[in-house]
RNA sequence: GGACAGUUGGGUGAGUUGGCUGAAACCACAUCCCUGCUAAGGAUGCGUACUCGUAAGGGUACCGAGGGUUCGAAUCCCUCACUGUCCGCCA
């Protein structure tokens, strides 16, 4: 949630700046007129209620006494009454705000290029030439049935479209790439947690999947239960209502979860092969961070997931988000797009973003600044997406006849 | 899933004949004093959130969550969640 005093005493400058992510105006006048009133049906009420417990302090005080209570217990009778309009007030006015508030995104960082979507991102650096093939590569979807490794059909048999079966050695390298991720970020200085698949609605509240994109999650049925979309709500929320010292940050996480997605939104896009599942794997990294240092932190996971990548020998680009393209939580987000030979273009395979205090106002995470609390940085990022990673060892290390190398760093974990 | 017990501040733990308890005490923690040594003693402070105020300092809410009774509830009633123990079931 974005800090509502901040949009009060500075309206022109957060509209600007939600501006580049979609927001009119229009809206925030709307939250801010939502906030006032919220201010002052609470101050209302809060005066009532003032009045009726010191009525009420009077009233044990003359009961101890033996004084006459009559006159006394007519004017708290009153009171009490004048006080549930009040109180209906007050509860309206902060259901509005909330409802409204819940959806507004995150601000985006002043660095961050303006543009509407995908093609007005900006490409930092490229790591990596792709290398060039002597025959025409192939996508991974044809190698995957002439390898025998990916099985669609019955993927959409078990379950629905969108689903798939990974079959032997691809099952196997899949197993392989988690462990090597985890492994990898663990040397690097997170640890590892092993966490539920499965949050309840506060914790999809806190990093911002909830209220607003509730038609994109799976809803266990009768249960306040989620399938988590990516392990940032579990890892991101362990901290949820708590508040931290200090010393003990930055906390870094790793988790490897699946992840399920409903895919709401992009129905008819990539329907073939695997880049796009209603079940993935993927490690994540989450760093729970000082404010002055969730800079300084976000550059060493965007290392640690495009280092990865190099140490797979996969070609990538690193592409700094535009407004337009940054998720709902992010202030700041840099993908890392890994060649596809077979598709013939850069595809995202880990994002990584700096969400400021956005999730930690929703999610309360706090941590001690000597005798004051103050809201953390959280950060997240794939390290990386799992399937995505197969797909791109697939179309970058295949031979002519379409089998499949494995990579080098991989063959300790077959 | 069934039965019983419990859920209080960073921790332990009082308080359950409703008002003087936002909450004793102890521990931990912070600052200071004392002390020449890796110890001990003393003083003070120490929940969170919102809100009013330049400030000093007020106000409101929170004793698992939500609702109810009452002038007034941590204390009474209801629902739910969680924890513990016994039983059932199970990887």
């Amino acid at each position: 949630m974005i800090d509502l005093k901040y949009l009060q005493n500075n309206f022109n400058e957060a509209s600007s700046k939600l501006q580049k992510k979609g927001v009119d105006t229009g809206t925030l006048e709307k939250l801010q007129a939502l906030f006032q009133n919220l201010k002052e049906a609470n101050a209302k009420l809060e005066a009532a209620k003032a009045e009726q417990n010191s009525m009420s302090k009077l009233f044990g005080q003359y009961m101890r006494e033996g004084k006459d209570i009559t006159e006394l217990k007519a004017k708290v009778d009153a009171n009490k009454e004048a006080m549930v309009p009040l109180q209906e007030q007050a509860r309206e006015a902060e259901e509005a705000l909330y409802r409204v508030a819940l959806a507004v995104p995150n601000f985006p960082e002043d660095s961050v290029p303006a543009g509407t979507d995908e093609d007005d991102n900006v490409e930092l650096r490229k790591v990596l030439e792709p290398k060039s093939f002597t025959f025409e590569p192939k996508e991974h979807w044809a190698l995957a049935e002439k390898n025998g490794w990916i099985d669609f059909e019955r993927g959409v048999k078990l379950a629905k479209s969108r689903f798939s079966v990974l079959r032997g050695d691809a099952a196997r390298l899949e197993r392989a790439l988690i462990n090597f991720f985890l492994d990898t970020n663990r040397e690097k200085g997170f640890e590892e947690l092993c966490v539920p698949f499965m949050n309840n609605a506060q914790m999809l509240q806190g990093t911002g999947q909830l209220p607003k994109f509730e038609d994109d999650l799976f809803k266990i049925e009768g249960e306040d239960l989620y399938l988590i979309p990516t392990a940032e709500v579990p890892l991101t929320n362990m901290y949820n209502d708590e508040i931290l010292s200090e010393k003990e940050l930055p906390v870094l996480m790793t988790g490897y979860t699946p992840c399920f997605r409903k895919e709401a939104g992009s129905a008819g896009r990539d329907t073939r092969g695997m880049i796009r599942q209603h079940q993935f794997d993927k490690v994540e990294m989450v760093a729970i961070a000082h404010p002055d240092q969730s800079d300084e932190v976000f550059e060493m996971m965007v290392q640690n997931a495009s280092d990865i990548l190099a140490a797979l020998g996969l070609p990538h680009r690193v592409v700094e988000l535009c407004g337009g393209d940054l998720g709902f939580s992010a202030a700041r987000t840099i993908d890392l797009e890994v060649w596809l030979p077979g598709q013939n273009k850069y595809r995202e395979i880990s994002s990584i973003s700096n969400t400021r205090d956005f999730q930690a106002r929703r999610a309360k995470i706090r941590f001690k600044e000597g005798k004051k609390n103050r809201l953390v940085h959280t950060l997240n990022g794939s390290a990386l997406a799992v399937g995505r990673t197969l797909i791109a060892i697939m179309e970058n290390y295949q031979n002519e006849d379409g089998s499949i190398e494995i990579p080098e760093v991989l063959k300790k974990y077959m």
